[in-house]
DNA sequence: TCTGGGGTCCTAGGACCC
DNA sequence: TCTGGGGTCCTAGGACCC
């Protein structure tokens, strides 16, 4: 049998790097890209790494370094990134025979068995250089026998010039004897914490340690990560991705809100937004649930927070259906008395167009009177919005300005607007 | 003034069944 | 001086990832 071999491949500061790219005044300069809402910051580049941002602070935390150093701030710009993600896999795509897109910024390359004419790291070199001249973004890449071993050798080693070949477990071993064992993948800040009172503080004494003492202190899932350290995939290879079992979309408010009507128009038009995202999935969802709650920072302030779930009797995909079923949920939950902080409203039980269970008590089809008739409205008011966003919502969504993110620092769609594209004087 | 949003997987424990 | 055993399904909560 021929022995696995993966390349993890990984954009450096992605969101950070996307920016840079269309503002080359900026090459120099650190850079910060903050989460939804301009709350905390989610990506930085480097200069921003080496003047010590962290990531994840709240961004009303480093006002002064901002100032400081002249630090370039930009709200998160999804349609920039998803863009330019889907650059980078495609160009991915013509460079190895199986790509698993791990995320908007890194995936997986199967070379087990390739025709190795070069070696691996004239491989990897290929990537990066191939990546950087279609698309223009610096990438690592990490390649060894298990994804886990991938992952930190792509992410933990750009002095080697962004290309590491781990697949001499000697090399595995020494590269472990020095990564703190909170960097492996799948150890996070609580698991490394009750390895550290172990002593178990670097990777590799992670991968020494008895597996059966690992899954009955910890889990099974620990155990499957110490096996990928030591060169044995436990981690599935995806060649579809698999289809998604819950939709999302919540929001933390700019300011909190006090009354219900506030909440309907926030909570109605998160369910929108859900439903809209589940017809793009081509999904119907069997089950929502709704959840609001006030400000955990502000513990001065009385906490309340509730959820609540209903299952419809029929899968639906209908705006209409989804938003009414959304507001009888959010109604009981109310209580007058508390700042609301955010909500959310979630899609699960998921099934393809094909699995749906159809109502036993509704007439057939083809003698409904309506059938079909949902699909079609929903599909215009799909088109409609796709051509121009926002243009047709539900009544009880409050219009298109009322719960927008707050997004002070956007910068353009550089990639997919007529409008914004960069201009050449 | 000000702390994101969207996902996945696993486990323990209770209800229920035969 | 003792109170079965085995199975499924569901839910809540915890941990992780980007």
């Amino acid at each position: 049998m021929r022995k696995p071999v993966f390349a993890l491949v990984d954009c450096n500061n992605f969101y950070a790097s996307c920016e840079k790219l269309f503002r080359p005044d900026l090459r120099h300069t650190p850079v910060v890209v903050l989460s939804n809402n301009d709350g905390c910051v989610v990506a930085r580049s480097k200069e921003a790494k080496a003047l010590g941002i962290k990531m994840g602070v709240p961004v009303h935390h480093i006002k002064a370094e901002i100032r400081r150093y002249g630090i370039q701030v930009f709200s998160s710009n999804y349609t920039l990134y998803g863009d330019m993600s889907r650059r980078v896999m495609t160009t991915l795509e013509a460079l190895a025979p199986k790509v698993d897109v791990y995320s908007i910024d890194e995936a997986f390359l199967d070379l087990t068995g390739i025709d190795r004419v070069v070696s691996f790291e004239d491989f990897g070199r290929e990537v990066r250089n191939t990546v950087y001249q279609n698309v223009g973004l610096p990438v690592c890449v990490g390649i060894a026998p298990t994804r886990t071993l991938a992952n930190y050798a792509a992410k933990k080693y750009p002095a080697t010039g962004g290309v590491v070949d781990l697949t001499d477990p000697d090399r595995q071993r020494r590269l472990m004897a020095q990564v703190p064992v909170e960097e492996v993948w799948g150890v996070g800040r609580k698991l490394s914490a009750r390895l550290q009172t172990m002593g178990i503080v670097r990777a590799l004494q992670l991968a020494d340690t008895h597996l059966a003492t690992l899954r009955k202190q910890f889990s099974v899932v620990l155990e499957r990560t110490a096996r990928e350290l030591n060169g044995v995939p436990c981690v599935p290879w995806e060649d579809v991705p698999a289809p998604k079992k819950q939709i999302m979309c919540s929001r933390s408010f700019g300011q909190p809100l006090q009354k219900l009507s506030d909440l309907e128009e926030a909570v109605a038009h998160f369910a929108a937004r859900a439903t809209e995202k589940l017809r793009g999935d081509q999904q119907y969802a069997g089950e929502l649930m709704v959840f609001i709650r006030t400000n955990p920072f502000n513990t001065a302030a009385p906490q309340y927070s509730r959820s609540a779930s209903v299952k419809l009797i029929q899968p639906s995909q209908d705006s209409r259906v989804i938003v009414q079923q959304a507001l009888s949920l959010l109604r009981p939950m109310y209580r007058e008395e508390f700042d609301y902080a955010k909500a959310g409203v979630m899609l699960g039980e998921l099934v393809e167009e094909a699995g749906r269970q159809e109502d036993l008590f509704q007439a057939a089809p083809e003698q409904a009177p309506d059938s079909g008739r949902s699909e079609r409205l929903m599909a215009v008011m799909d088109t409609i919005n796709r051509k121009s966003r926002a243009t047709v919502y539900m009544a009880r969504e409050a219009g298109p300005a009322a719960y927008a993110m707050r997004r002070g620092h956007l910068s353009p769609a550089y990639t997919t607007c007529w409008d914004d594209l960069p201009k050449v004087r």
